[in-house]
DNA sequence: ATCATTATGTACCGAACGGTATGTTATAAG
DNA sequence: CTTATAACATACCGTTCGGTACATAATGAT
């Protein structure tokens, strides 16, 4: 009954987080969006409103990916130690490997829009949370297995691994030597005794 | 033989530092500039440049101040892990007590304009590497003194503290419970043995 | 008192911003 | 084949952006 879509909305949303994950909300403009999202701003606004409704999007889309992501790292190991290192030197290697990433979408916005705007703030706490319980399970397996005795609470080393991953991410951004990671990787390591 | 400033160039860079600090670089604008700094755009240009150029000067205001508040923090208490935990503390207190602070200037710009600005890369690498630098000597006058006794090398606790300041300081950007935030500083504190 | 020099306020610049009105085109139901 | 519906491209909206030209005002040196 009506004309249909000519463009791949999932595949107009990817370049929409691409863009916002790579410069923020306020550096990407309309033009940046619709340019690399190959399509107008009249099929934007229709598609997915206006410019902080379609961020808000790309946020949520993101955050589901990142957290799937993070789910199998963890889970792709037997040991849990090797787990947690492979997940901290994936961390290292997206960033200083041949073709180096963009960080973190979410913790970009935490910065930029969290203290501003409550609705982000609630939206990367959410993730956060949920990072660190993802950490806690997979902690509490390794005691349950008896692969680890830690001396703290599962609770507090996952919010500890949570910090310590905000904080790798966003040193990163200003490129200090490897070793300078590395030796910090090492460090948060050695909490899983 | 010239017609002397009627503003006080110190006092309208502390006025555009807050507002850098508060809201970042793109969200900034000339008009927010010159109104909270009580003066007109040609003054502004004359005196401090455009805007990057305005940005950069107050970006490094800004790490001076913090490098002395940093140093004298540290430097307060007899005890090393004292100073640390004050230090660290006081960060907690900043972001929940009454007036709740901004996080950190040289943090957000690592976010905002670090990856696609080499010049605020190495700006703010500088920043972390001096904080590095302080840790460090800090810790060593804790071993030299026989209060610490610590298993890994003095460098690279004090990377991982950096790294522990940097994610506390956005973790809170999302205002987790202050426990949340508390455990952290428990468990990083538990690094100094 | 004159003059060179610089700060100031106003008014403006072109460009880009986010967002929309409008007319046309493609579709599927009838 | 007509028609209702919605997506499309174009062209435009008022506003704000960063930055500046220009005339005026204030100063110190002469």
């Amino acid at each position: 009954m009506v004309r249909p879509r000519e463009f791949d909305e999932d595949q107009a949303l990817n370049a929409a987080m691409k863009l916002f994950w790579e410069k923020g909300y306020e550096a990407t403009s309309l033009s940046d969006l619709t340019s690399k999202m190959g399509i107008q701003k009249p099929s934007l606004y229709s598609a997915f409103g206006d410019k902080k409704t379609l961020f808000e999007t790309a946020l949520r889309k993101y955050t589901q990916f990142h957290a799937i992501h993070v789910r199998t790292t963890l889970q792709n190991k037997p040991s849990i130690k090797e787990a947690f290192r492979a997940f901290f030197e994936g961390l290292v290697e997206e960033a200083y490997g041949e073709n180096h990433k963009r960080g973190c979408f979410c913790i970009n916005t935490m910065v930029e829009l969290a203290p501003h705007d409550e609705k982000f703030e609630i939206l990367t706490r959410e993730h956060q949370m949920y990072l660190s319980a993802l950490f806690q399970e997979t902690i509490e397996r390794g005691i349950r297995s008896g692969e680890l005795t830690i001396s703290m609470s599962p609770k507090a080393l996952a919010q500890t691994f949570v910090v310590s991953l905000i904080g790798l991410t966003v040193m990163m951004k200003s490129r200090p030597e490897r070793s300078f990671i590395q030796n910090c990787v090492e460090s948060i390591l050695i909490l899983l005794k």
